[in-house]
RNA sequence: UGGGGCGUGGCCAAGUGGUAAGGCAACGGGUUUUGGUCCCGUCAUUCGUAGGUUCGAAUCCUGCCGCCCCAGCCA
């Protein structure tokens, strides 16, 4: 990866080391388990990782699960093996994790007990043959918070509240107008005391009461209006089962996990900005002993042609617009993985963006543009025609058949080179034959002589069409034995070069192109009364179940990926390949400077 | 009309008082056995706007305008 951009949480991050605020750098990635993460997320990924690495620290991966109405174990797995598909090579040793099973130790310092938990890394546990790792979970620290929510109450700084949501709401106030107090704010400590481990111990129904903080009911921020800390649910929690009935909420939680794991910088997106005050007051109620983190905002992440909202995600899928999570179409990691993006290519495209906190809409094209130069340099090239038209060289032997030298890499000198069988039945794609070629087409026609790509220079002789429809059916065509590997003795230019698979020597194989799912930039913008899924592109897969490969391709491996000359990146699905019958997704395609031309000869005729 | 943020080319984005980086896109040209790659060139007299300070302002000050976030017992 190229030289690292400075941003201005990179700076604060320098600062509070070159001050001595901090020794080391801890970060976080903190999901919460309801949904699978996205591009959006890898921004978050790569801006905590990043930083990490840059300052040769750690950045944990903790579940966010504070609420079990939502979340489930089928998400920490996506999550967990989404991550370290991204940071693979380039930030697995900063990845933070913990035995599994393992929880905060209670330490003291200075005389004051205090909760802490240690990360480990992969590298780390697998030196130590130490056991297996899994992520942090913000419900590991339930007794803890529970702890700390004691001592804020011991300290007259929260309170059980017995008001309804209703009433709670109400007495909120507006942004424009103070709250009002709850009635129970002035409750004696030792009542707030019992009356707390009562609601742990399951003697109040839901909503019957919450634990509130004592801040401040006509505060301009509303999130220092008294928040509420812990509600009831008896709800059971994916992790913890059924032992607890009492939740905490995000503001109370998310601090505190990060000071309980000594996380120095919690970086997070701007919406959270609003919630830096709140978050700084828990830690300073407390007083707690240790360095506070830090929490600084940056913008998110949105691209053209997407959506990034977790809820409605979750609704293609259940809805069936798409074939899961992971449809190569969605913008999640997983489908991005499956389509065949490389993880390095993401970063790199994360990285371009870089981090500031004005709102942004990036181009798809911009993520496209990192995706073909990564895949240009490190991809083997390969014919294949996704849609055949027969050609027959009337003047090539009958039953011979020559191995031709083909180039691997062009990239590449080290990739090497293969043979491709040639033969007198070939099969061109059907965009590369005109009968009636429109200005500026350089490809076959009649009378045209064109180069078959490492065989041979054709011409057009004849086109053979169906009778009863006009469809062209075959293309005859001579060659030049003269012109062997597609070389010119005699020194003649053809404007074209184009790919084309021996008949006899062709595999057949499933492709699927894969294009937007939505068709306009913003699918979010939809007239009053209609939603996102009206912007739905009406063709974003389109599956090739007729094409033909060069016969190297019956080795092709799942997961590998190969350019097929002239048309894009394609990488072998690993869910639906089998020996011998490959499906292939199409990646990205190839810039297309004719398509362009064409488009641009239709736009103005 | 409360609080918190943000406004630099079509899209990202540097810039931190000394006279507007870079990438994508677009456009023009060159090389080319991928209409790919690569290479060259064009693309902001101007930084939301109006004033002010200064020899000098995208950078400092003031007013105005616009956009985003916040009133979940979601995160």
């Amino acid at each position: 990866m190229n030289e690292e951009r400075r941003d201005f949480i990179r700076e604060i991050v320098q600062q509070d080391l070159d001050s001595g605020r901090v020794k080391n750098v801890v970060t976080r990635f903190p999901p919460e388990p309801n949904g699978y993460l996205h591009i959006g997320h890898a921004k978050a990924i790569c801006i905590n990782f990043g930083i990490a690495r840059r300052y040769d620290g750690r950045c944990n991966l903790r579940m966010d699960d504070t609420n079990p109405t939502k979340e489930d174990v089928e998400y920490v797995e996506s999550i967990t093996a989404d991550i370290k598909w991204l940071i693979e090579g380039w930030a697995d040793h900063c990845l933070g994790l913990k035995p599994i099973g393992g929880l905060p130790d209670r330490i003291d310092v200075d005389g004051r007990e205090d909760f802490y938990i240690a990360s480990v890394t992969p590298a780390e546990s697998a030196a130590q043959q130490s056991p297996a790792l899994e992520p942090f979970f913000a419900s590991d620290y339930f007794e803890a918070l529970y702890e700390y929510a004691l001592e804020l109450i011991r300290r007259g700084k929260a309170y059980v509240c017995d008001h309804t949501a209703e009433e709670v709401d109400q007495m909120r106030g507006a942004p424009d107008r103070p709250g009002r107090e709850s009635a129970y704010r002035e409750r004696p400590v030792e009542e707030n005391l019992d009356l707390f481990r009562r609601m742990r111990t399951g003697e109040f129904p839901d909503g019957a009461r919450t634990l509130r903080a004592k801040i401040d009911m006509s505060a301009p921020n509303v999130w220092l209006r008294d928040p509420v800390l812990y509600r009831i649910r008896h709800t059971s929690h994916h992790q913890t089962g059924d032992r607890w009935c009492i939740y905490p909420m995000y503001d109370f939680a998310h601090g505190l996990s990060d000071y309980i794991e000594g996380i120095t910088h919690s970086l997070c997106s701007l919406e959270f900005e609003v919630h830096r005050p709140l978050y700084e007051w828990i830690l300073e109620a407390l007083e707690l002993p240790r360095v506070h983190p830090r929490q600084r905002e940056f913008a998110r992440l949105n691209v053209t042609y997407t959506i990034m909202s977790k809820r409605k995600l979750l609704r293609l899928v259940q809805e069936g617009h798409v074939r899961g999570w992971d449809d190569p179409r969605m913008p999640t990691l997983s489908a991005m993985r499956r389509r065949g993006y490389p993880a390095e290519a993401i970063r790199t495209f994360v990285q371009a963006v870089g981090v500031a906190k004005r709102e942004n809409m990036v181009q798809i094209e911009y993520l496209e543009h990192f995706v073909r130069e990564n895949l240009n340099r490190s991809t083997p090239r390969v014919m294949a025609v996704l849609r055949p038209l027969r050609v027959v060289i009337e003047n090539y032997p009958e039953e011979q058949v020559e191995e031709l030298d083909a180039v691997n890499n062009p990239e590449d000198a080290s990739a090497g080179t293969r043979k491709v069988p040639f033969s007198r039945v070939i099969y061109i794609e059907q965009d590369d034959f005109r009968e009636v070629p429109p200005p500026k087409y350089h490809r076959l026609s009649p009378g045209v002589e064109v180069r078959l790509r490492y065989a041979y220079l054709i011409t057009c002789t004849d086109v053979v069409k169906d009778p009863a429809t006009g469809e062209i059916v075959e293309v005859r065509a001579t060659y030049d034995p003269a012109t062997r590997g597609g070389d010119t003795p005699d020194g003649r230019k053809v404007k074209s070069t184009i790919h084309w698979v021996s008949a006899k020597h062709a595999i057949d194989a499933e492709v699927r192109l894969y294009d937007r799912l939505f068709s306009v930039e913003d699918p979010d913008d939809t007239p009053e009364g209609e939603d996102f899924t009206r912007n739905l592109a009406s063709e974003s897969l389109e599956i090739l179940r007729d094409g033909k490969l060069e016969p190297s391709l019956a080795a092709a491996k799942p997961g590998s990926r190969y350019q097929f000359e002239r048309l894009g990146y394609f990488f072998t699905d690993p869910e639906d390949s089998h020996p011998g019958a490959p499906v292939f997704n199409r990646t990205v395609t190839l810039k297309d400077t004719w398509a362009r031309i064409e488009r641009r000869q239709n736009r103005r005729p």
